[in-house]
DNA sequence: GCCTTTTATTAAACGATGTTTAATCGTTGT
DNA sequence: ACAACGATTAAACATCGTTTAATAAAAGGC
């Protein structure tokens, strides 16, 4: 049979997405594959090749997808002060971390195969976020240059998400037990308290 | 032909291990394959079976390696302050992920498959990396509690691999400049200034 | 020095993978 | 009614990790 038309271009996109979501969030990235993908929706491997480029492509729209999830839960509350809004931004970003490990690590750990640049429509995303950590410090230190934030947020953000990478890791091997969220606390006091009283030079 | 008996076991091992930190070095972990290490070392694919468990296995072991490197480039200088010494660590941390990314992500990025836990003679060498934060931050203020100085050491220690995973991304895929070992430098200047002042409870 | 036993090593198979190809079959336009 | 098109499939291909049984060389006993 041919056509069956029950669904469009998009809504197989999205039917597809959905299904690698899903089987990622119960069987881990390395148990996923295009064939397993194509039976849950009820279709053939070939034809997601008719949607997507090939597998990393999908993987690609599926982290897209997470990466909203995390925009969404790293929305700063307006009445909070830079440094509780940041406090808030890093528990969100350690929470998902958490609770979606495995399809949080398949955001980071996933490479692409084929040499292909990462699009456009997926880097917004990533530096969408750490525009958002920028904005907040903006506000903390208005006395310091563009680029000496600029600085600080990257730094202060890999670190967050170092913290997360390691939380992250736990839920699979355990290394002794940590307090993430504790950690959270201690970067951000120490690093703010310390990066907010600077004067700029 | 069987036992050519050339090379011992031992000799076997490290002579996959090297082929295959070589490969990956060369062409990356997605680009890594039993058949290109056994035809690398000039045996066939199933007497790799003969010498380690699997693929995993033989991937620890040479992560090993690379861990066995990374702590011998990050040994403490001893007539150093203690401040100074973790800079020099951190840079050394640094220096690996940029020089030898592919090693370093191998190391960082590669998940076992076969949902065997992690064997205490490759545990070890992580844990004594962490170790050795933890001295130099305990020579930094002998007044904090012992958890205290654990929490601060895997704290700081997260958030230079979070810094030290960023540039190896840029590595590979163009973000935008960042200077990453200036990154290094306001983390730890900031976050120790801080966590050093600060009195224990 | 021959024969047996071990064991290193291989060749070949198995099942699964991502991807491509050509064929099919339903829909659409005329 | 028929032709063109396009969605969908079935099947092939090359490669992968891993296992199996066969083979050939070394080691041990006598």
């Amino acid at each position: 049979m041919a056509r069956r038309n029950q669904h469009s271009r998009e809504e197989l996109q999205a039917l597809a997405i959905e299904a690698v979501r899903e089987l990622v969030a119960e069987q881990g990235l390395a148990k996923l594959s295009v064939r397993k993908v194509a039976e849950k929706i009820r279709y053939t491997p070939g034809m997601l090749y008719h949607v997507f480029t090939n597998l990393d492509d999908l993987i690609l729209h599926a982290n897209a997808a997470t990466l909203d999830i995390l925009l969404a839960d790293m929305r700063a509350p307006v009445d909070l002060g830079p440094s509780q809004a940041l406090h808030k931004m890093a528990s969100a970003y350690l929470r998902l971390a958490r609770t979606q490990t495995a399809l949080w690590q398949m955001v980071f750990m996933h490479r692409m195969q084929h040499a292909a640049p990462v699009p456009a429509w997926y880097q917004q995303r990533t530096t969408q976020l750490f525009e958002r950590v920028e904005q907040q410090m903006a506000r903390m230190a208005d006395r310091q240059s563009v680029e000496a934030i600029h600085l600080a947020a990257r730094t202060l953000w890999s670190s967050v998400h170092g913290i997360a990478a390691l939380a992250a890791e736990n839920k699979l091997e355990v290394t002794g037990e940590v307090d993430e969220q504790a950690m959270l606390d201690s970067l951000l006091e120490n690093y703010l308290k310390s990066w907010a009283g600077l004067e700029s030079s």
